[in-house]
RNA sequence: GGCGGGUUGGCGGAGAGGUUACGCAGCGGAUUGCAAAUCCGUGAAGACCGGUUCGAUUCCGGUACCCGCCUCCA
C-alpha cells in the first residue's frame, strides 16, 4: 500500500503520515460561524477535509475514521445578525446550520462522525479555563480571562512568528487591562441583553478560539492526528488554540499534523467580505452549476495552491463529468485504482487523481474509474440528477428523424437543416447517426428558445 | 515593516535532475447527406539573471512581478 503524505504546516514539509491508533483515526476541521449562508470560499476545506476524510476510510477502513466539524453558534457576528434582524438568536443559527448542511450536501461531502456545537460545550470551555488559570497560562482582568501568551515558549510556533515580531508590527489592539498586546480574550463578560452563561468571572460568553480546543478534546482527548482549515486560521485562531490546549493540557500534543488550504480567488483576487467580491455556494446552484460540476473545479486545483473560480473552468469540469456518466452509466464500480489512491496519498494530489482517472476513461477500466471517482466524491448516483434533469426532446428526436427520412429520399434537406439549427440554437445536443437520432438538453439549454413543432 | 506562498505551452494544471503529464481549445484524418458525438494522429512550456551538474523547467542564490497572513474572515 501506498503511504499517504500530508504537508505538516507545523514542519513545513510533506511527512509521512502515522496514526495514533490506527483503529481511531481522528480529524478535525474548523467550521463555520452560523450567521449566514456559507460563501465558495468556505466550501474549499469542506471538500479538501472530505476527500481526506475518504482516503482514510479507505485505508484505515470505515468504521476506523473519526470525523469532527464544529458549529460555531456563539459568536458577535451572530448577535450583531440577530440586534439588527430583530430575530432570536436560536432561530438564525438553527436556519443557518441547516443552510450549511444542505449546501455542503449539495456538493457531495459527506457528513463529519461529529457535528458539535459551541454553546453545548460551554461547561467544557469554562473548565479549561480555569486549567489555564491554575496552570498560571492566565489571568482573569475587568471581567475578562485573557491567555498570557509569554508564559508559553512555543507561542508562534505554528505561524512561524515570534512575539517580538508581531509587536514590532504593532497592529493589535491594545487593551489597558493586557499584560502583553498579544494576550487574547478566554472570556469576556455580556452586556443583559447578550447571550451570557454563569461563570466563576461572572456572566459572560468564550472569546473568540477556546470552543475548538474544548470540543476536541471532549471528543478526541489531549492528542489527535489531523487539525486543518483554511490558511487564513493559521494566525491567530490555531496559534491560539495550540496555546490554549498545550497549556491545558500539557500531556497532550494537541494536533500532530496540521493541514491548511490555500484561499479562493475570484479575478485573481481573494474573495473577502470586506471587498465584497464574494458569493455564495447556493448563488452558484441557483445559476445552474451541479453540485458535482462545482466539486470537480475545486479538485482540479492543488489544495495548497491558490484557486481561481471561473465560469470557463465549470464548462470544462461539467463536460468531463457528463463524459464519465455516459461511459459509467450502468457499470458496476469494483475497486479503486492504484494510481488513483497512489495520487490522492501524495498530499492530496487531487489534480493528479483527474489525471488518472482521464487514463482509465481512455483505456475503458470504466469500473475502476466509477470506484475511483467515488474516492473523489464524484459519479457518485446521487449526484447526478443534473444530467437527467430537465424536458423530454424525444418527440423532436422522433421528428428529426422523419425528415431526415424523406430527405434522404428526396435529397432535400432544408427542412433537416432547419429544425437541427434551430434545436442547436436553444441549447440542445443534436445526434444523428445511422443508428438513430438522439435530441438531449445540452450546456446553456433553454427550453424556451425550443422551436414549435 | 515582519512572516509565508507563487510565477509551467492559447487556457487550466501536475509530477519528475536526464525518457509523452493530463484535460480543454487548435490543427490533420476517419466517420457523417452536412454537422454533432466518437475514434486515430499532432504542434506548443516552465518569469528573469547567475551557480551546482555530464545534464535543470526540476536543486541553490539573487532580481522582478503577483498573492496571502500580521485586523472579522476558510
Amino acid at each position: 500500500m501506498t503511504a499517504l503524505r500530508l504537508r505538516n504546516t507545523l514542519t513545513r514539509k510533506v511527512e509521512d503520515f502515522i496514526p495514533l491508533d490506527p483503529s481511531n483515526v481522528r480529524i478535525y476541521l474548523c467550521g463555520p460561524t452560523v450567521y449566514d449562508r456559507a460563501h465558495i470560499g468556505n466550501a474549499r476545506n469542506v471538500i479538501v477535509f472530505d476527500v481526506l476524510y475518504r482516503l482514510l476510510r479507505q485505508i484505515y477502513g470505515e468504521g476506523h475514521v473519526n470525523y469532527a466539524r464544529n458549529f460555531t453558534d456563539v459568536d458577535d457576528k451572530i448577535n450583531a445578525r440577530s440586534l439588527e434582524s430583530g430575530r432570536p438568536i436560536s432561530e438564525i443559527t438553527a436556519e443557518t446550520t441547516q443552510w450549511y448542511l444542505d449546501d455542503m450536501g449539495a456538493l457531495g461531502n459527506l457528513e463529519p462522525d461529529h457535528m458539535p456545537r459551541a454553546t453545548a460545550y460551554i461547561g467544557e470551555m469554562i473548565a479549561m479555563i480555569e486549567a489555564l488559570i491554575s496552570r498560571g497560562h492566565a489571568y482573569e482582568a475587568e471581567g475578562h480571562v485573557l491567555f498570557d501568551v509569554r508564559s508559553f515558549a512555543g507561542y508562534g510556533k505554528l505561524s512561524g512568528r515570534s512575539v517580538d515580531d508581531m509587536i514590532a508590527g504593532a497592529r493589535v489592539e491594545v487593551a489597558p487591562y493586557k499584560r502583553d498586546p498579544m494576550d487574547f480574550v478566554l472570556w469576556k463578560p455580556s452586556e443583559p441583553e447578550l447571550p451570557g452563561w454563569d461563570s466563576p468571572w461572572g456572566r459572560g460568553r468564550p472569546g473568540w478560539h477556546i470552543e475548538c480546543s474544548a470540543m476536541s478534546h471532549a471528543l478526541f482527548g489531549e492528542s489527535f492526528d489531523i487539525h486543518g482549515g483554511g490558511i487564513d486560521l493559521q494566525f491567530p485562531h490555531h496559534e491560539n488554540e495550540v496555546a490554549q490546549s498545550c497549556c491545558a493540557h500539557p500531556e497532550g500534543s494537541f494536533a500532530r499534523y496540521w493541514l491548511h488550504n490555500e484561499m479562493l480567488m475570484v479575478e485573481g483576487k481573494k474573495m473577502s467580505k470586506s471587498l465584497g467580491n464574494f458569493f455564495t455556494v447556493r448563488d452558484l446552484l441557483d445559476q445552474g452549476f451541479a453540485g458535482e460540476v462545482i466539486r470537480f473545479v475545486y479538485l482540479m486545483t492543488h489544495y495548497t495552491r491558490p484557486m481561481d473560480w471561473t465560469d470557463t473552468k465549470a464548462r470544462e469540469a461539467e463536460g468531463v463529468l457528463r463524459k464519465w456518466r455516459g461511459l459509467t452509466a450502468g457499470v458496476e464500480a469494483t475497486e479503486p485504482a492504484a494510481e488513483v489512491i497512489a495520487a490522492l496519498s501524495d498530499d492530496l494530489n487531487t489534480a493528479g487523481a483527474i489525471a488518472a482517472l482521464h487514463g482509465l476513461a481512455n483505456s475503458g477500466d470504466y469500473a475502476a474509474l466509477k470506484a475511483s471517482a467515488r474516492l473523489l466524491g464524484l459519479l457518485e448516483d446521487h449526484m447526478g440528477d443534473w444530467l437527467k434533469g430537465g424536458a423530454d426532446l424525444s418527440a423532436y428526436a422522433d421528428r428529426l428523424a422523419a425528415l431526415r427520412a424523406e430527405a434522404m429520399a428526396s435529397k432535400d434537406f432544408s427542412a433537416v437543416d432547419a429544425l437541427k439549427s434551430a434545436l442547436l440554437e436553444a441549447g440542445a445536443e443534436v445526434r444523428m447517426s445511422k443508428a438513430g437520432v438522439e435530441v438531449q438538453p445540452g450546456q446553456g439549454f433553454d427550453e424556451s428558445r425550443l422551436p414549435a413543432l
